[in-house]
DNA sequence: GTATTAATGTAATATTATAACATTTCATTT
DNA sequence: AAATGAAATGTTATAATATTACATTAATAC
């Protein structure tokens, strides 16, 4: 397995292809470990969606994968969605309604996502500190906390 | 104008027609400060919404509306909510696709939406220490933070 | 009162997502 | 290897959410 993926670094003008052979191997092995099948049409949906840091729509990849498969339904790219998400391997950014991938679906994390509104480039990155503010929040609501959503729109290093 | 609603107290069992006069009264004085028109639809939709705690699709208060506007349409529904939204008088819940009205309209705040996956209620609290972490993280990224989607979903302290 | 701007009416359509059921593929057991 | 059962995919249809475009009406400014 390829080393782990530097928040920060990935962030400035960096090969790419790294960032993809990263997310396909972890994917490989994340699938294995769990015993669930990263099929032909997963794979593929998950490497379109890998393909840079934008986040990208569900129907935009439909348009993507039609181009190999022109008879795909939306619903083909929606249950792979589904399926990637459920393993971590894929994030859904609720507020533009579109998908990154995971750089770090390998790890336990705790991230925040910025997305930047200029250049449309959306990062994962370590947010625990953001995380223990929040559950210590939550506790002292007497609120359970399981499912956060932390999207930071504004504008990156490059775009500000 | 009444006095300030207490996050913690609104989330008990509490009387509910205290927190629709409120949002009413700083819709009003806020609409007004600002040389915006909080028009009889509006304010109707508004009424709507702060009906309960509980966060409401845009159909869901068109289907409302409707049984006093029987001919309004969705775009009725979603420039009204534009508006609501844009004086800070309404949040959407991205997550949910789905509207709550703002307790604190009146005060700068920053807060974190709590959801609560079984009874559905949907509560503002405040979140400094949260915000403060979140844009140290920023800066530290050289990321210029303009816009923050933050939900929480679990289970409230009666459903949990 | 007329001009200008803001708000609403009306129709159509775009975008995002899911439901229901048939068929195929894969893995397991025999 | 054939039978079985479960998972994945194919196929059709539709639900749910949101916006565009343009006409009309209402409010404000002059
Ligand atoms: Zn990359
Ligand atoms: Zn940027
Ligand atoms: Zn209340
Ligand atoms: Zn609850």
């Amino acid at each position: 397995m390829s080393e782990t993926i530097d928040n920060k670094a990935v962030q400035q003008p960096h090969n790419h292809k790294g960032c993809m052979q990263h997310a396909l191997q972890a994917a490989e092995q994340i699938c294995s470990q769990k015993g669930v099948r990263l099929t032909a049409i997963r794979k593929r949906i998950l490497e379109l969606i890998c393909t840079s840091h934008k986040a990208i729509g569900a129907y935009e990849l439909l348009d993507l994968f039609k181009l190999e498969d022109p008879k795909a339904k939306p619903v083909t790219i929606y249950r792979a969605l589904d399926f990637l998400m459920a393993a971590g391997l894929v994030h859904k950014i609720e507020s533009l309604n579109a998908f990154i991938g995971c750089l770090q679906a390998e790890k336990q994390h705790k991230s925040v996502i910025l997305i930047c509104d200029n250049c449309k480039n959306a990062y994962e990155v370590d947010a625990t500190a953001v995380y223990d503010s929040l559950f210590a929040l939550s506790e002292s609501m007497q609120f359970k906390p399981q499912c956060l959503t932390l999207e930071l729109h504004g504008l990156c290093a490059s775009c500000r």
